[in-house]
DNA sequence: CATTAATCCTATAGATTTAATAGGAATTAC
DNA sequence: GTAATTCCTATTAAATCTATAGGATTAATG
């Protein structure tokens, strides 16, 4: 399941990607756009930023904005910040990998082969997505892929 | 995340496939060789039987057995009894579907419309993947498709 | 028929993670 | 200097996951 911190965080770029103008946005309106709780936002917003995602703004007229352009922030990227690994058990993870407690050894072991397959396709879609795809400003990504 | 619980299932289904012979396999055996609390894993087969993948038998000698040929589970399946969802939102998901309590119109929701690609990505895999493919009494997978 | 070995069943404790809030400090615009 | 905003740390509240407890039931065996 994908934790609420991530989903909002997922929202809150999109809107920020979606509203025009330099004008940093505030998360005051993010959240009442989007439904989402004020003091959770701020604490997801300040992750972003600290993780080199969003830029801030201080004081009054301040808030947050994006860094590098929606086309370059990959979905993978913004997973791994949010939700941490994206395989589903921490001996498939590349970037957070474990060795399991119960598995004297795992290339021995049925789960981990299927679960390499799991995290290869989804890493594949969330490689492929940017955040220029989640905002839809252009067409639907299905069109540039033949 | 994939719990403990869907992990050790996993494990012993794939245990009592590779298991020769006719005899039912017991949690005790199960349990030892695979490093699976005995009492948790206990519940876990109970599941898997009241959902239909396995058979017991009661008493001395007793166990449990599969239902079906290894071909015939396929890992979707076992997930959804196991695990629950697939899908990574209940908005997305086809057999446990339920509305976001934030979103006005999933449509328009960025999160979605990315959960659906990762959804069906991932259900690709775990549909082609069966029981037989885990236990790996046959050649590997990647031989069977071209 | 008594013993032993297994599953069956329900409940619950313990641990961890997630979600959300609290409360104020620091900064900036005007 | 006041209002509006982010910044930061801590903490609470709720949910979920992991594991265990304790016995009831069933079956094989000598």
């Amino acid at each position: 399941m994908l934790s609420k911190k991530t989903k909002y965080g997922l929202k809150a770029l999109t809107y920020i990607a979606k509203s025009e103008g330099d004008n940093p946005v505030q998360i005051s309106e993010i959240s009442k756009c989007e439904n989402i709780p004020q003091k959770f936002l701020e604490s997801i917003m300040l992750t972003l930023r600290k993780s080199g995602f969003l830029g801030s703004k201080k004081g009054k007229h301040g808030g947050y904005y994006l860094i590098k352009e929606p086309a370059q922030i990959k979905m993978s990227d913004v997973m791994r910040v949010l939700e941490g690994p994206i395989a589903m058990v921490p001996c498939v993870s590349l970037n957070f990998y474990e060795k399991c407690d119960d598995c004297p050894d795992e290339h021995e072991c049925s789960v981990h082969k299927l679960m390499i397959q799991v995290r290869d396709n989804t890493l594949k879609v969330l490689r492929n997505n940017t955040l220029e795809d989640l905002s839809g400003s252009l067409n639907d990504k299905t069109s540039k892929i033949t």
